[in-house]
DNA sequence: GTCTATATGCTGATAGAC
DNA sequence: GTCTATCAGCATATAGAC
């Protein structure tokens, strides 16, 4: 009993430590770059010693493939789900919604991500990959269905939800431009609305179910 | 003479050096970050000595700094121009078809700046930013008017602005994801046009400027 | 489990031969 | 102008005290 109380207690700092080490790695490896973020950096925006890093994660390799599999993690929970019964306007609302409220509540998430993709995916395993390739094509015969069906115009669903895909993200991942072009210091809560509202509205109008 | 054409024959040996260091250089910076990138992995690429290198732009962070204005200097020459006596559906036009072939052109270009804006534009002076932003505040005023002129639908111009930015630019930045979805090795000649289309045809009816 | 001290290798930058 | 040789500093990672 004792045992298991300290246990449960090393097992709780252990826990906490990890998930204040891949916090602290996250924002440094979006700021710095993989080469760039040094464990020393890591170390101090945790709060902890250098050497914890090493003993947690063995190295900083690593520690970047845990913080892009928490990230992938995120992405793949928050993305949402479409389902036929839907019905296209419903559908590319429900997409829409999910997405954007992902960019605003995670961006690092999004940052780190979009640093990856840039660089050509270099860390990104097969997995991930043929991962999206598979989710694209499931949701894209959703769309071709509901274009077959006459319920929308006969738009390339592939094009369509790359569309979602990139004015979402990019609240998310150009945020310094964004708040720069508006001349303000940070994101509202009011803009998550605005942003949904906008952009379902004028893509449900593109994909012709909105007058 | 003798002199001038020794002249010449160096400044063209000087000027090609360079611009051989400037593209190694935004390629290695794009693929291993501002830090990841070495001296030595840029003088490989560009096929001359490391010394030659600092000899040319003097340290690591002056090479950079050039590299991200001729980047910048491309953005703003590729933009296109926006003029009131377009309308609003031949300036949406205009501004499409100018984005998304500068992203098939150039992505090179797009990609170093997005991972700048991504790492929270640390090395993008205040004229830069600044510049940004005026420029879309200036193009917003031409939207503005059309739209209090009845010409178009009622629709923010600075989201639509960030909408054709976002989606115009992630066919350069994503470049790696979308050739996974699509199982490409590469873009084809055909893709800028095809592109073009789907985003003029979805946007264009969004605004109400199309059936 | 936690942290200090240290080994080993690679980096940017310079000095100086050609 | 071009390139080789070298230096001083900092990085990751480990060994081992506590």
């Amino acid at each position: 009993m004792a045992e298991n109380k300290k246990q449960g207690k090393q097992s709780n700092i252990r826990a906490k430590s990890q998930e204040k080490i891949l916090d602290a790695a996250q924002q440094e490896f979006i700021l710095q770059g993989f080469k760039g973020a040094t464990v020393q950096s890591i170390a101090d925006r945790a709060g902890l010693p250098k050497a914890n890093i090493l003993y947690y994660f063995k190295n900083k390799e690593n520690l970047y493939h845990a913080v892009l599999e928490q990230t992938l993690n995120m992405w793949d929970e928050g993305i949402g789900d479409i389902v036929i019964e839907d019905g296209p306007k419903i559908a590319i609302e429900k997409f829409i919604a999910a997405k954007v409220k992902m960019s605003f509540t995670y961006p690092s998430a999004s940052k780190m991500h979009a640093m990856e993709v840039i660089q050509g995916a270099p860390h990104l395993k097969e997995f991930a990959r043929t991962y999206l390739r598979q989710w694209v094509r499931e949701k894209a015969k959703l769309f071709q269905h509901w274009v077959d069906n006459g319920e929308m115009k006969d738009i390339d669903p592939v094009s369509l939800i790359i569309l979602i895909f990139s004015s979402t993200q990019h609240y998310a991942d150009f945020e310094a431009q964004i708040l720069t072009i508006m001349n303000r210091a940070e994101y509202e809560p009011e803009d998550i609305e605005q942003v949904t509202q906008f952009l379902t509205d004028i893509i449900l109008r593109g994909c012709g179910l909105k007058k």
